[in-house]
RNA sequence: CGGGGUGUGGCGCAGUUGGCAGCGCGCAGCGUUUGGGACGCUGAAGUCGGAGGUUCAAGUCCUCUCACCCCGACCA
């Protein structure tokens, strides 16, 4: 391809909206362009990128026996009330909805399980069929409260979604861990370094699942590692030792006055005692603006997620004031005894110990020796507590450490959520119907892009790993109006072509500076000059897009020398 | 949804007490130049996000509105 009539320009200043590095470099290499908030346009740069990170997909998930399918973007609202996920509280406003000139309600899809379950539904019905996998790479769209960052989190997206079916669990817990192996080879083939963690399904359900996270300190994912056992987890999923507060025997409640102490810390330096040795009050409200009284201890925080999930999925928010005035709570002093009207969530560490502090109810005071069973109980107990830097493994007992992260895969063992509610079943070998048991596995194309971005750039532009790169040579003519070099780069972008390279051969009419600074910012490993200096010598000047140093190389050993920069990568 | 910020040629920005809408880059033409974002001359290109208002006069002041960006979706 000629840089002359590239449909693409290249930026010198960064553009205004930017933040990341990813979206101000993949906008100034004109790799994409911006529509809409969180919709973008491939330009042939960036595409190029995303076919070549397709044809690894594909080899691996063929080597996985997976077989390419394509399904409809546009799917009629049916198959996702068959779920039960069309009206579910999650993903609720994410997935878009319209009716087409029929009065028809339809989906833009934003996953695939339904239409796959339903395709199992009708090619599946023996257990000789199975297992089997099927993915595709195809266009996701959802509509995000918030995109940001380029191509890190954006609405419309490019997915490889893939969907496996079982005959029973030893199967899907036998072939996940091949999937898992996939995927980490997926990423070390595109040159990036991805960890796989414990995760949380959220709105997929199912019984377990893992993320693949690239590191990145611009990330929207908390991790949560332990140096000791390698544990490691997204925040949102993440387990961890939580101690035991001080246990006795059971003492009276008390009300105590504790004016102007209404957080926690005041509360506990006031009273001379340990945060953890005091239970917290927090307050979330459902959509429907009812109140959730959540108790936890003093020094712990409470996992948004978590609390969602044991409410069912519910998307839910911080209480206003209004909503807690509504309610009768007094903030600062609300209180878990006396309360019978509200739904009340405890995580399990309010009966770690004995004797707790806690609110009143009433402005100025708490009580002490609060005690879960005898002074008040939660309707749900559960684990809804968030796992912090320097809180204690629950595995090893190590310190945990936190780093932020994208997430550029997700695979998931679902299990039979979605057959049973599509009655996407087949018979066994004792001629029994059973339900399919499923696995899913997403990867993001864009994203994945965008993370390699992050990963391998200099101040001068993007590197690319030589397996997606949208090239592999950049042929600079250092012509001017020099015609004997201009026939001599011609030739040489003739012979290269020939000899199966890919080649972006910049022929424009600019100066060196403004060709060398382009090639730094697209960033194509490979940088091959002709220009008349050379050509006194019979050679070329070849440079790896990594390395700082050039070289003079003859005519005739350049292939041989091009060949040495890609079959050795830095990475 | 809440908080903050920004809207002026394709991109990045300036525009004072209200008084002819500008600069840099890019783009087109001509000339010089030609190994790390050249120089000169000429030129094209903007309903100043939108609507309403104040005024002799609004990019600028007032009201409303829309769009986009960032932060938070948070422990009382």
């Amino acid at each position: 391809m000629r840089a002359s009539s590239l449909f693409a320009r290249t930026l010198r200043e960064i553009p205004s909206d930017a933040e990341m590095v990813s979206h101000q470099l993949s906008m100034r290499a004109g790799l994409i362009r911006r529509l809409a908030v969180g919709i973008y346009s491939y330009l042939p740069m960036g595409l190029r990128v995303i076919n070549k990170i397709e044809q690894i997909l594909r080899e691996e998930m063929d080597a996985v026996d997976g077989q390419e399918i394509q399904m409809p973007v546009v799917n009629p609202a049916e198959v996702w009330r068959a779920t039960g996920r069309y009206d579910a509280p999650a993903p609720g406003p994410a997935l878009l909805r319209f009716t087409d000139r029929g009065n028809h309600e339809m989906v833009l899809a934003m996953t695939h399980e339904e239409v796959v379950t339903d395709l199992a539904r009708q090619e599946i019905s023996s257990y000789k069929q199975l297992p089997a996998m099927v993915y595709q790479i195809q266009t996701k769209f959802r509509d995000e409260p918030r995109s940001r960052g380029g191509l890190v989190r954006v609405r419309e997206f490019l997915m490889k979604d893939g969907y496996s079916f079982h005959a029973d669990w030893e199967s899907l817990d036998a072939y996940y861990p091949r999937v898992y192996d996939a995927y980490k080879n997926i990423f070390r083939r595109c040159g990036l370094d991805a960890v796989a963690v414990e995760a949380d399904s959220g709105m997929m359900g199912g019984s377990g699942s893992h993320e693949f996270i690239s590191i990145n300190d611009s990330g929207e994912d908390t991790l949560v590692f332990c140096p000791t056992c390698r544990y490691a987890a997204n925040a949102e999923a993440a387990i961890f030792d939580k101690g035991t507060a001080q246990d006795g025997e059971l003492l009276d409640m008390e009300l105590v006055a504790t004016p102007n102490q209404t957080t926690i810390e005041q509360v506990a330096a006031f009273l001379g005692i340990e945060t953890r040795q005091t239970l917290k009050a927090v307050f979330y409200s459902r959509l429907s603006g009812e109140v959730v009284f959540v108790i936890i201890r003093g020094d712990l925080a409470v996992n948004e997620q978590k609390l969602s999930n044991v409410l069912g999925g519910e998307e839910l928010h911080a209480s206003t004031a209004e909503e807690l005035a509504a309610a009768g709570l007094v903030a600062g002093y609300a209180s878990p005894v006396g309360i019978s009207d509200l739904l009340v969530v405890a995580d399990d560490s309010a009966m770690s110990g004995t004797n707790f502090v806690g609110g009143a109810n009433k402005p100025g005071y708490h009580y002490l020796n609060v005690n879960y069973g005898r002074d008040f109980e939660a309707k749900i107990v559960a684990d809804i507590a968030l796992a912090r830097e320097g809180d204690h493994c629950a595995h090893c007992g190590g310190t945990l450490t936190e780093a932020r992260g994208i997430e550029v895969g997700h695979v998931f063992k679902l299990g039979t959520k979605y057959s049973e509610a599509v009655g996407a079943n087949f018979l066994d070998a004792d001629g029994v119907a059973q339900p399919l048991i499923m696995g899913c596995y997403g990867i993001g194309l864009g994203r994945l892009l965008a993370c390699v971005i992050e990963e391998h750039h200099d101040d001068q532009g993007i590197i690319w790993p030589v397996s997606i790169a949208p090239f592999q040579v950049h042929l600079v003519s250092l012509a001017g109006n020099n015609q004997e070099v201009a026939s001599a780069a011609e030739a040489l972008y003739a012979r290269l072509l020939a000899a199966g390279y890919e080649v972006f051969f910049d022929d424009r009419d600019e100066r060196a500076g403004v060709k060398f600074n382009d090639a730094d910012l697209i960033g194509i490993p490979v940088r091959v000059t002709v220009s008349k200096r050379m050509m006194d010598e019979s050679a070329f000047e070849v440079k790896a897009r990594w390395a700082d140093d050039r070289t003079t190389v003859p005519s005739d050993q350049l292939e041989a020398q091009i060949d040495a920069i890609l079959e050795n990568p830095p990475f």
